[in-house]
DNA sequence: TCTGGGGTCCTAGGACCC
DNA sequence: TCTGGGGTCCTAGGACCC
């Protein structure tokens, strides 16, 4: 048996754990440059707000019932995300963390137990120690455990807790499942499938599996395997080592200056560097993209992104941002109003796997800076020491392009300043 | 005025090798 | 009229996930 834990609406109950005044107030929380609506309490859902609305769509609705409006406080929901697993990991012996609000457990070895009583444990103790309130759903399978934990979350009356063991309980929970509700099946992939009358997951369970094997690939195959009891998604204990870093944002307002475009992808640039080495990795390819608002139908449209490979892989702030500067005046038009850039790195190694590969003209090799090197040791220990952004390369600058971020809650759980922070 | 960010996997096709 | 068989690597594009 696996479990699927799953995190009620939560970015919302992040945000209500610290501000009590929250709790039977609709709450929404907004992506990045507060554009769309990316987490709903109930409350909000039972208002008729729609995943992935854009704020200003909903404006109106948003003032009239009240709602609570949040930017995305990411350090935060990082923060509660470990909480949550680390109170789960203590609970079973085996976890992989599959996003920041779900875990997969292996519950292959409580035979002897009373698994909803086990399941009713879980979700006291997470909210005990945590204050997130999450749903269980248990079956023979990932894929079927994803079925019970959605049924879990849209039946008060399991409170939060659903078990699928035999084969009736199975068939009946797929036959209430929406063929587009099933783990690994998309909006495409639906359209297919109702295109053939495959409209429930019992129905993709009973599909010819060599129909689902030509026209769903190998993955619908597994999932359709999954559905009839077989598994074939192991539990991942480990996390698979990264094999690309992408870092991008849209801006606050329009960008339209070489100056204003540099900063960001040299800001851009330095988060993926931070993050290559807090992996332990180093980059050998790196892609910057810049574009215009595709919104934005009278204005001149353009989308500009280029690859190149660097002369050795690296993880070195510096190294990869005079990269980016060359790969950016190669992308760069004047005269466009850009509204959104990234970088991208990728071909990713380990260092400490890592053998340099040598020249056959070793004068013309560049050559990683060791002083560089060690440069970021020290940066790197200072931000952890005294916190993100403590000191940063001059390039690094969000001066034209920050993002909006206007209803930020505080760092309740990671700044030392914001945690005597009370908001009603 | 205002529309997110960060990933993975799979397939097909082209280029290349012997 | 007639032109092999067995591979690898890379990339672009499309699908999916949260």
């Amino acid at each position: 048996m696996f479990a699927l834990v799953d995190c009620n609406n939560f970015y919302a109950s992040c945000e209500r754990v610290f501000n009590p005044a929250l709790r039977n107030r609709p709450v929404v929380v907004l992506s990045n440059n507060d554009g769309c609506i990316i987490a709903r309490s109930n409350e909000a859902k039972a208002l008729g707000i729609k995943m992935g609305t854009p704020v200003f769509k909903c404006r109106d609705l948003l003032r009239r019932h009240k709602v609570a409006v949040f930017s995305s406080n990411y350090p935060l929901y990082g923060d509660m995300s470990s909480r949550v697993m680390m109170t789960l990991a203590e609970l079973v012996p085996e976890i992989e963390l599959y996003s920041i609000d779900e875990a997969f457990l292996d519950m292959s070895s409580f035979g002897r137990y009373d698994l909803t009583e086990y399941a009713h444990l879980i979700r006291r103790t997470v909210k005990q120690h945590t204050g997130i309130p999450v749903c269980v759903g248990m079956a023979p399978t990932k894929t079927l455990a994803k079925v019970a934990n959605r049924l879990a979350k849209k039946n008060p009356e399991y409170q939060g807790v659903c078990i699928l063991s035999g084969q009736e309980a199975i068939r009946s929970a797929l036959a209430l499942t929406k063929v587009e509700d099933v783990w690994g099946i998309g909006r495409q992939l639906s359209k297919l499938l109702y295109a053939q009358k495959i409209e429930t997951a019992a129905d993709l369970a009973d599909a010819p599996a060599p129909w689902v094997r030509k026209h769903l690939h190998i993955t619908g195959s597994r999932v359709q395997a999954e559905l009839n009891g077989k598994s074939c998604l192991p539990m991942e204990l480990l996390r698979p080592a990264k094999q690309s870093i992408c870092t991008s944002r849209s801006f606050g307002k329009s960008v339209t200056t070489w100056e204003e475009l540099h900063r960001a992808v040299a800001t851009f640039t330095g988060k993926c560097a931070v993050k290559l080495r807090k992996e332990g990795a180093a980059a050998s390819l790196l892609t910057v993209f810049i574009g215009t608002s595709p919104f934005e139908a009278k204005a001149a449209q353009y989308w500009g992104t280029k690859t190149a490979s660097l002369p050795y892989p690296t993880q070195d702030s510096i190294a990869l941002q005079r990269a980016a500067q060359v790969i950016l005046e190669s992308v760069f038009r004047s005269g466009y109003a850009y509204k959104k850039a990234g970088v991208i790195v990728s071909g990713l190694m380990l260092v400490k796997s890592l053998v340099r590969t040598l020249s056959l003209f070793p004068e013309d090799q560049p050559a990683p800076n060791e002083r560089d090197k060690k440069l970021m040791l020290v940066m790197d220990g200072i931000n952890e020491r005294y916190g993100r952004g403590a000191v940063r390369l001059a390039s690094e600058n969000s001066e034209g392009w920050k993002p909006n971020q206007e209803r930020l809650s505080p760092y309740y759980t990671t700044r030392w300043n914001d945690i005597v922070t009370v908001r009603v």
